[in-house]
DNA sequence: GTCTTAAATGCGACTGAGTTGCATAAGTAT
DNA sequence: ATACTTATGCAACTCAGTCGCATTTAAGAC
């Protein structure tokens, strides 16, 4: 299985998915290539819902191998408020907006949240988006 | 119905539950004053499991009775990384921590996000609490 | 207090994102 | 190539939360 070269955070450059696959000790399948590559262009968290329709494997199978990246510390996953579950490949620190509107997810950058003693995974805000707001939505 | 006087943010002193509902337009019934009651006395958000020992109503009367009072704007509702819905008396904003080990929710005041053009609603927050990270579970 | 009407409740059936069991298929090592 | 382990597809399942509907309860009129 060859593939172009990818960047995912850390891996750069001549880091392909089939190596950063096999250095975590996962099997390489064409389903966790496909993920991998679906993830690494979408420029946000996505959803089974929205992915899909672009893959041709089982909903049991995206699942498994989201659980399965999810604890080789490839990716992250957090919950909408409606009961979708959203993955991202892991990457810097950053947090979540959720539009209550749209249902739109954005990353935030620009926000740093210290909790001494605490120890943070996900930080998801739920509220109106900028466009929804503007929108007056 | 009479009640003893509570404070609920804003509604002070003289103000007990059955003043609240009928300030809102809500019909005063025992299931609405009891679950008043309940996240009254509640420090924090709860959620149905946590309830459902101390209230004698069907789910959906609680349900149910969530979305009226969230659309009273009687409270807020969030949801865990577990599916799960929690509940708790509007107040002054604040955010959430959800502990990912012990699954405890906990209120935390001292942050504070702006994003300039977004509507924050909720905020929650998922990771190790203080007593995980000390346990080191 | 009683009557009337609209809304709330309880029950059971349903929903839908996500999970699980199991037989089969596909990687990986020998 | 062969044996062995792990991944996949399918269908059945889970479970927090929702919905439809018959019955009960609150609130205003008399």
């Amino acid at each position: 299985m060859r593939l172009s070269c990818i960047s995912i955070f850390g891996y750069t450059y001549a880091m392909n998915i089939e190596n950063l696959l096999k250095k975590k000790h996962i099997k390489v399948t064409t389903a966790r290539v496909t993920l991998l590559k679906l993830l690494e262009a979408a420029s946000k968290p996505v959803c089974y819902e929205e992915i899909k329709g672009n893959i041709a494997m089982d909903k049991a199978t995206f699942y498994r191998n989201m659980i399965t990246f999810e604890e080789a510390g490839i990716l992250n996953a957090f919950e909408s408020n409606s009961k979708m579950r959203y993955f991202e490949l892991e990457r810097t620190p950053h947090a979540h907006f959720v539009c209550t509107v749209c249902h739109g997810v954005e990353c935030i950058e620009s926000i740093d949240i210290q909790l001494p003693g605490y120890e943070i995974g996900t930080i998801v805000i739920h509220g109106r988006c900028r466009s929804c707001v503007e929108a007056r939505a």
